[in-house]
RNA sequence: GCUGCUAUGGCUCAGUCGGUAGAGCGUCGCCUUGGUAAGGCGGAGGUCACGGGUUCAAAUCCCGUUAGCAGCUCCA
């Protein structure tokens, strides 16, 4: 066994363990246990319980599972048929639900915890609780859930545990989560002026003048970074009326999700807000048509989209009802879909390495409920799989069967920040169905007319949701070019206002955003409030830099000052961070 | 939408057994004229999220609404 198998097991196995403390706290008769998986940082189990499980009875369950691994109870394995597991399970309602969806011959394995535990499982699990005596592990939470995933379904309790192999590795963990958690975008974003929320919009975000400056230069990298590729750029209404959602399918399938406009209810005259841009990206392509050499034809835009949540699913910046994609539509020929594909990826790397984010791609291939031709799709897939073994080599990269939009294979591109965590950011995705919709057409070079492909991309996802990881990512301390704020400038008396005016238009005329607290505060408050901010450079101007034209330099992060640096040379510094996109920030001269 | 939790000056948080509110930071004023993360003194600022109910009396107890948080489900 691997060591990373030994520890799936390890607490798979505690999930047993819990499970069975809970059944001996909540008697036999009155627990329902459904299933017990491991997961990344330790395990569940779900459970139906006569009570609802509060954070007091976390202490008597931890106490409970170590009083059983004391026990040094034997695990045996036991292999059954399907009566026989109906009729050892035939109290519990999950258990037996669970062994009915088995085929009839399936020799079915159960695990006895002692003799008076018993859990449905394929194992492998540890041959004797002892084996578990040097396992820390801790509640976590307890939360609602869906007895299979099902939001129709009974809901049931589900206790969280994290569980590693020993105290260290627990502690490490916990400092990692306190970590995170001090890196929460919802709290430093407010904190650092970024963004806030409020009731009169729920879940549409205000950026605030900080907040709109980072947004403004991450969209201007973006913008320059597409030019060279050979996008351009269009705003397109943000409000449609019901027949271009018709033609699309969104009013049949997305309607849920679409913010509502009534004009004359009783004429079943509506607008909609866009949930997304691709039908008014085709409306710009049907303008006029199109020979086969104006193909591909990239058609971006980043203008607002909204959708509608369900109460309990906005979660800060990373899940709003407002928010704008870095969006774009390609209309192509089945020909040069491996060629686009490629330079999209190309973007994405250029994109992500800037932030010093690595990135994984994954495929997702067609779903049972596809829509198009059959033989069409194995030409998609085999052109995506191509690029990503030319990319990454056969068999680096996962596959997600069944996994794509009913419209085509995509490429999602998963990243992951300096704390390890991931997220889903980019997706690519190949689109036959549209097309097909708005009876998209070009001129082919045989004179004939052809249907054009259509991709889907964004590289962020959404500025907002990316915002948010750059936040946590960063915890609030941007590189140089992507600050709210870059230069926070401190006149130390009231008789140097005058310098630090000129120092301010000089770096204003340089691009670097500024601030200046030209209030007669002392100098170490002002300094301070600077440095809650996290601006990178903090220059402090007083006699001696005035007289000699220099700044004094405060570089975020560290205690070292650079003094006397003559204003030229940190003008220099400041616009070679902002045109190199420089990841760190120049500490010496 | 579901389960659980939360909502008190701009911010962070006290507020016991129900008896109509406190602190620190910030802000404003005055003093201090500063050399790299909190100088001193004083003032202002709250229908305790909103709407009902119980009670002689509600920030406090109950119900509802709204918003937020941890998950589930869904997703960029």
């Amino acid at each position: 066994m691997t060591k990373e198998e030994y520890l799936k097991c390890y607490r798979h196995s505690l999930a047993h363990i819990m499970a069975k403390a809970v059944i001996e706290i909540f008697g036999k008769e009155n627990v329902q246990y459904s299933i017990g998986p491991q997961i990344a940082d330790g395990c569940y189990y779900d459970f139906k319980l006569p009570r609802t499980v509060s954070q007091d009875d976390f202490k008597p369950i931890e106490d409970k599972m170590h009083e059983i691994i004391k026990r040094r109870e034997a695990w045996t394995r036991k292999e059954v048929s399907k009566q026989e597991a109906l009729d050892i399970f035939r109290d519990q309602k999950y258990k037996t639900e669970l062994i009915n969806d088995l085929p009839e011959d399936e020799i079915i394995t159960v695990y006895y915890t002692g003799d008076d535990y018993v859990d449905l499982c394929r194992g492998p699990h540890v041959e004797n609780s002892q084996e578990l005596m040097n396992a820390a592990f801790q509640i976590k939470s307890v939360s609602g859930s869906y007895w299979r995933g099902d939001e129709k379904n009974d809901q049931l309790q589900r206790i969280y545990l994290y569980a590693f192999p020993d105290k260290k590795q627990l502690k490490d963990h916990l400092a990692m989560v306190r970590e995170a958690m001090e890196r929460d975008h919802k709290k430093l974003g407010p904190q650092l002026d970024i963004f806030m929320f409020n009731e009169a919009a729920p879940g549409m975000p205000y950026f605030l003048p900080r907040g709109l400056k980072m947004y403004n230069a991450l969209q201007d990298f973006w913008r320059k970074i597409h030019d060279e590729f050979g996008y351009q750029e269009i705003s397109s209404p943000i409000i449609n009326n019901k027949t271009i959602w018709e033609t699309s399918g969104h009013w049949g399938h997305y309607k849920e999700n679409m913010f509502l406009i009534p004009i004359d209810e009783e004429k079943d005259d509506y607008y909609a807000m866009k949930p997304m841009n691709c039908p008014n990206a085709i409306m710009v392509y049907k303008r006029n048509n199109h020979s086969y050499k104006d193909l591909p034809m990239r058609i971006s835009e980043t203008t607002a989209v909204h959708r509608k949540e369900k109460s309990g699913e906005l979660n800060g910046l990373f899940r709003v009802q407002l928010f704008h994609q870095d969006d774009d539509h390609t209309f192509l020929t089945e020909d040069q879909i491996a060629d686009e594909i490629s330079d999209i990826m190309d973007i994405a790397e250029r994109i992500y390495g800037t932030f010093g984010l690595t990135y994984k791609a994954e495929l997702s291939t067609r779903p049972e409920d596809y829509m198009g031709d059959i033989k069409l799709w194995d030409k998609a897939e085999a052109s995506l799989k191509a690029i990503l073994d030319k990319k990454y080599g056969e068999g680096n990269y996962e596959i997600n069967e069944g996994d794509g939009a009913f419209y085509g294979p995509k490429i999602d591109l998963k990243m992951r920040d300096c704390i390890g965590r991931e997220w889903q950011m980019g997706t690519i995705q190949l689109d036959f169905q549209l097309p097909l919709n708005f009876d998209l057409k070009y001129d082919a070079q045989d004179g004939t007319k052809k249907r054009p492909v259509m991709i889907h991309r964004a590289i962020f996802g959404s500025m907002e949701r990316f915002i948010g990881i750059l936040i946590e990512n960063f915890k609030g301390a941007f590189p140089f070019w992507l600050s709210p704020v870059q230069v926070g400038i401190v006149p130390i008396r009231a008789e140097h206002k005058d310098y630090a005016k000129k120092v301010q238009n000089m770096l204003r005329e340089a691009g670097v955003r500024t601030e200046c607290d030209y209030s007669d505060k002392n100098m170490k408050e002002k300094i301070k409030a600077y440095k809650l901010y996290k601006d990178p450079y903090i220059i402090v101007l007083g006699d001696r830099e005035a007289s000699e034209n220099t700044v004094s330099i405060n570089v975020r992060g560290s205690n070292k000052q650079l003094q006397n640096v003559p204003l030229d040379k940190f003008i220099g510094m400041c616009t070679k961070m902002n045109k190199e996109y420089l990841l760190d920030l120049i500490q010496e001269i």
